[in-house]
DNA sequence: AGAAACCCTGTAGCTACTATAGAGTCAACA
DNA sequence: TGTTGACTCTATAGTAGCTACAGGGTTTCT
């Protein structure tokens, strides 16, 4: 099949797919006479697992990780248990300090004496000082978790 | 003061002082004979309003606003509460969606007959099938707060 | 005077895509 | 046969919020 109607199975971009290939995820599969990628079902299957490991949130570097593993057939799944587990505390961490957050946000809020001028609003007010609650860690150890906003 | 006595001060990178100015974020200050950045107190309490909104997870884009809505002094803080109860469900909505995550990676972590061959694990093969819970969801809106993941 | 510590600009890298531009290919229809 | 349209190709740049150079200039200390 053509990458389109990949991309519809798999309902992933079919601009995804070909970043992917680029980034050794996926293998090469082969071309047309006029230079189209054919996949295989094998193909499919293989970005199913990738896209599967993506909806958990699992990193790219991650799903390499368990592409390999999954590779070497031989060796035990103790690996595969690391790196889930590993995952799910970064998960769990994250959740945890975004509890933290949500509880600052809420106090903050109140701060607002409401329908004023923004000159006495307590929040700006707030906002101002330095609370520095941990602003500074400079080795903060980054999360590869998706962040929170929507652009819109 | 100089940049790297602001960056002590403010418990901020020289670096990300600088890349705040290119943003807009941060007025620009004087320079000294040698073209070095010289900065009043009102930068640091600029910055620490920026690092403060920022320790919240709050982007750039939403510090911003805030920055105009504190300098137009006259209008009411009704937006300055939009501003935040929206972020407020951002990052209600993200610990949802981990929560959720974090469930489907304990069941997922089960399915291992622990210690056996890579080949018999139950996590791998559960790994393939094509879950596509929500994959192809191409209207996923985006959020803005850190993501999970520590590359170390 | 010379070295260390600081500062400058400009550019490239990080993640995991997404979105163009500009061109080529293929199937169907008039 | 020509042409339209849908599909595909590569290459490049953009997203957020920094971080990390390279290759210079300045200040300060000894």
């Amino acid at each position: 099949m053509k990458i389109g109607e990949l991309a519809m199975t798999a309902l992933t971009p079919v601009e995804t797919i070909r970043y992917y290939e680029r980034e050794g995820l996926l293998p090469k599969p082969g071309r047309s006479d006029g230079n189209y990628r054919i996949y295989e079902a094998q193909h499919l299957e293989h970005l199913q697992f990738i896209r599967h490991c993506r909806s958990l949130d699992m990193s790219l570097a991650e799903v390499r990780e368990l592409l390999m593993l999954k590779n070497s057939p031989l060796e035990s799944c103790g690996n595969v248990n690391r790196l889930l587990d590993e995952h799910i505390s970064h998960v769990s961490r994250r959740i945890r300090e975004l509890r933290q957050l949500e509880k600052q946000l809420k106090v903050l809020r109140r701060q607002c004496g409401d329908g004023g001028a923004v000159n006495d609003c307590g929040i700006l007010a707030e906002l101002a000082h330095a609370s520095q609650d941990g602003v500074g860690e400079t080795k903060k150890r980054k999360s590869h978790l998706k962040a929170v906003h929507h652009p819109t």
